[in-house]
DNA sequence: ACATTAATTGTGT
DNA sequence: ACACAATTAATGT
C-alpha cells in the first residue's frame, strides 16, 4: 500500500534526500486520485493541502468572476502547484483552478506542516524555493506572451505547449475550446487554424487536431 | 440504411 | 461580436 507512494517520491522527487523526511512524508500524506476531466481545485477554495503529482497531467487556469479563463500552464510528474504555496502562509484561497487532463495522482502534503519542514528539512526547502521560480518564470513568459505577442503567435505557443505536455500530436479539442483557454472567440480560432492548415502546420478535424510541424506557422 | 438532431465549423457583415 | 449557413458526427428508427 504505502509501498506505491515510497516508489512515487523515489522516481519523481528524487530530491528529497533525507532519510527522516521521507519517512514522514509517508507518515502525513495520502495519495489522493483524480479521474479525468475532474479538478484538482477550484477557484476560490480553501487550500488545505499541497499537492505533488506523481501521475498524470494537470491544467492550471487562471479564472475570473463570470467563468472566463486562461491557460497558464501544465503540471507533469515531479511539479508541485506553486500557487498554492503561497496560500500556506496567508491561509489564501486559491487564485487559480487547476484540472486533471488525465488519470492523475498527486501525494497531499497537509499545509500545516510547511513551516516546520521547511525549517527542518533543507530539501524540502530548496524544492519550495525552485518551484516556485520556475513557476514564476513561467507566468513571465504567459505575460509576456498576452501582453506582446498577437493572437496568432499565442495560438501556435498554446499548442507547442499541449503537443510537449500530453505527449502527442493529436489534439482532442474544439475550436470553442481552444477560445475559451485563450479567452478569446471561437470565430477567430477557427480563421487562425485555417491558416496554419494552409501552412501546412496542422491539419483540422472534427474536434481534433492533428500538429504537422509548428515550425511551418 | 436512412432520417433526424445536435454539435462543430465556416463565412459575411 | 453576432447571425446564420454548412458540414460532420451521433442517435434513433
Amino acid at each position: 500500500m504505502d509501498e506505491d507512494l515510497k516508489s512515487a517520491i523515489s522516481t519523481h522527487f528524487p530530491e528529497f534526500t533525507e532519510t527522516e523526511f521521507k519517512s514522514e512524508l509517508l507518515e502525513e500524506c495520502n495519495i489522493r486520485h483524480i479521474p479525468a476531466g475532474n479538478p484538482l481545485v477550484e477557484m476560490g477554495q480553501q487550500i488545505r493541502s499541497i499537492p505533488l503529482v506523481i501521475h498524470g497531467k494537470v491544467k492550471i487556469f487562471r479564472e475570473d468572476e463570470d467563468g472566463h479563463e486562461l491557460f497558464l500552464y501544465y503540471l507533469e510528474p515531479g511539479d508541485a502547484c506553486a500557487i498554492s504555496f503561497s496560500c500556506t502562509l496567508h491561509d489564501n484561497i486559491s487564485k487559480v483552478k487547476a484540472l486533471a487532463v488525465e488519470d492523475t495522482d498527486v501525494i497531499s502534503v497537509p499545509v500545516r506542516l510547511m513551516p516546520h519542514w521547511m525549517s527542518i528539512y533543507r530539501s524540502w526547502y530548496r524544492f519550495v524555493i525552485d518551484t516556485y521560480n520556475d513557476r514564476f518564470d513561467e507566468l513571465l513568459a504567459a505575460l509576456d506572451s498576452i501582453a506582446f505577442h498577437r493572437l496568432d503567435e499565442r495560438l501556435v505557443d498554446y499548442l507547442e505547449k499541449n503537443q510537449r505536455a500530453l505527449d502527442t500530436d493529436v489534439l482532442n479539442l474544439s475550436h470553442q475550446e481552444i477560445a475559451f483557454e485563450m479567452n478569446t472567440s471561437r470565430e477567430v480560432i477557427s480563421r487562425l487554424l485555417k491558416k496554419l492548415e494552409q501552412k501546412g502546420a496542422v491539419k483540422i478535424g472534427r474536434s481534433k487536431l492533428e500538429i504537422i510541424d509548428l515550425t511551418l506557422a
